[in-house]
Parts: structure tokens; sequence; C-alpha cells
DNA sequence: GCATTGTCGACTGGTTAAGTGGACTTTACC
DNA sequence: GGTAAAGTCCACTTAACCAGTCGACAATGC
């Protein structure tokens, strides 16, 4: 039941990009990998598959880099893992029946179901605009416990 | 975020000895594993663990098998996926705070810990019990649409 | 034309899902 | 009581997948 590191990270992406001051222009690979501690040229495959599906564009050469596609409230968590993930169901059965003969009186299919809808209700509820939000309130007034 | 096959090999081998007629009477590797459709050889190592863990006492020899150590109302399944899945987090830094150094000020960690609550919940409150009742009404009295 | 930056593919190391073979334990039978 | 058979237990191997790295290529701007 692990998060890929592959959303993490194109979420960590994202939201970086939506905390840019000026949102048109590009941000560098490299940047965005600097600021939030992941490795570059993983984060460079993640941001490839990210913009083929179109949450960002990505421009190449001098000043180049990505941007946001789409406004950040319009792009819900469960899209970025859908489009990281591939839609993976947590277990074949569930999307697919006949992936196993016992489905039709399968009493744990139903289990793992709710499961995924626990998580679809989470995921599709929340966008990059509330988390980019949620950042900056913190940035800007860090917990300082000792002050 | 998928099931590992561990966890579904390991809920169906609780389920299906919860559903023995007499459930004080051992129930070989090879039967769970030719009624549920699961590879011998796994479900062995992963009725290993969970005799190790002792969500079921383990007999050798003839009339040897595997029987439930508990009563299936007493088993959740948030416990069979701890013992099987090794009790993951969904990301590194939910538990361990120093995993991340941008922890401190990470929005997205808020909302992962939701998903796992969310999957916790679902865990928590059924029960092997529940699962083989379940089960049961299905076998039944199966769906027969063309009667 | 050349530096800059994204895109793409091959490659490596670790983990998971399985398969294989053998050791160990208990029971039944003689 | 000794022995063979029926079982679980355990260690090793293989194949596929994921995380991460590296290098060649393509597009863009100056």
């Amino acid at each position: 039941m692990r998060i890929p590191m592959k959303v993490d990270y194109g979420v960590r992406a994202l939201v970086d990009l939506a905390g840019q001051p000026d949102v048109h222009r590009p941000v560098r690979t490299a940047d965005i990998a600097g600021r939030q501690g992941i490795p570059e040229p993983y984060l460079d495959q993640v941001l490839t598959t990210l913009n083929k599906f179109g949450l960002i564009t990505s421009r190449r050469g001098p000043q180049g880099g990505h941007v946001l596609a789409r406004a950040a409230a319009d792009i819900t968590l469960d899209e970025v893992v859908a489009t990281l993930d591939g839609r993976n169901p947590p277990l074949e059965c569930i999307d697919d029946a006949t992936e196993c003969a016992l489905s039709g009186c399968c009493a744990q299919r139903d289990i793992w179901r709710d499961v995924e809808e626990a998580i679809h209700a989470v995921l599709i509820t929340t966008t990059i605009a509330d988390l980019a939000e949620r950042q900056q309130a913190r940035t800007a007034a860090p917990l300082t416990f000792a002050s």
C-alpha cells in the first residue's frame, strides 16, 4: 500500500509550479529538483509524462522550462495519481472481473473496492491549488517553537 | 497504490479457514491453494508468516495443517495487512519526519496521511468473520440471473 | 552555429512474486 | 519401537517491476 515515488515527486513539482510568483514564466527541471530535493534525472521523466498527458506544458531551449497547463485549482490529486500511476486498481480483479475466476462470489473484492473509493474520496477533493496555498501559509509563517 | 498479493492471498486463506465446517480441524496448504486459486508454494510462505505472527497455528505431519489461532471476529483486516505488509507507511516521511528535510512545511504530507487514515478506517472495521459470513451468503445463494 | 534545456532510450540495483529443493516433525503402520 | 509417508518450515533461485543514472538527441533562442 505505498504511494509510488513518481506520484509524490509529480505532486511536489506541480505544487512548486503553482507556487511561483509568475505562473507563466517557465521553470527549469533543475530548479524544481533543487528546491524539492528530488533526483533531477528522475524528475525529468516524471515531468515528461506530465507534459505528455497535458497537465503541464514544457518548452525547450534557453528560457525554457515547465508551466502549469491549467489553473492549479482545476488539477485534482486524483488526476495526478491517475496520470503517473497509470490508473492502477489496487488489485487486478477490481476493474477486470475476468481476471479472477472466483470474482462472482468473492467477498474481499468489495472491501478492496471500498479501500479504493476511500482513497479516491480524499484525492478528488484536493487540488494542487489547495496544496500550494497551504504550503505558502506554512513557509510564510513557519512554526517557531523556540521564539 | 496496489494491494500486495501476499495480503490478498493471506486474507483469502484466513477467510477459507474461517469458513470450514469444523474450525478446529487443520486444513492443508494444498487444499486452500486449490480452492482459492493461489500458487501453492507461495501460499506456503504466506501461511508460515501468519503462523509466526500468531494469526494461525500450524501443525506438521499427517493430519497436519493450519487453524485460526483466534476467533475470526477478532482478526481485523488491518492486522492482516500489518502482519504481511510489514507496517509500511505509504511514504517514508509519514512515520519518520527526519526522512525528508522539508517535512516541517510540507503540505502533501497531510494529504498522504489522510489517505492512510482513510484506508485504515476501512480495514479496521472489517474482520475475517465479516468476510467469511458474506462469502457463505453468496455461495449459498448465488446470483442466478438466468433462472 | 552554439549554448541551453527538454526528450528519449538503454542500463543498473533493489524489491516483490513465484518456483524449487531440501530439512525437519508428526502420525500411522508394521 | 522403527520406519515410511504426510505435512509444514526454510533457504536459494528466477522473472518482472520500480527507482534512479547516464548519455545521445532534438528543439529553441541568441
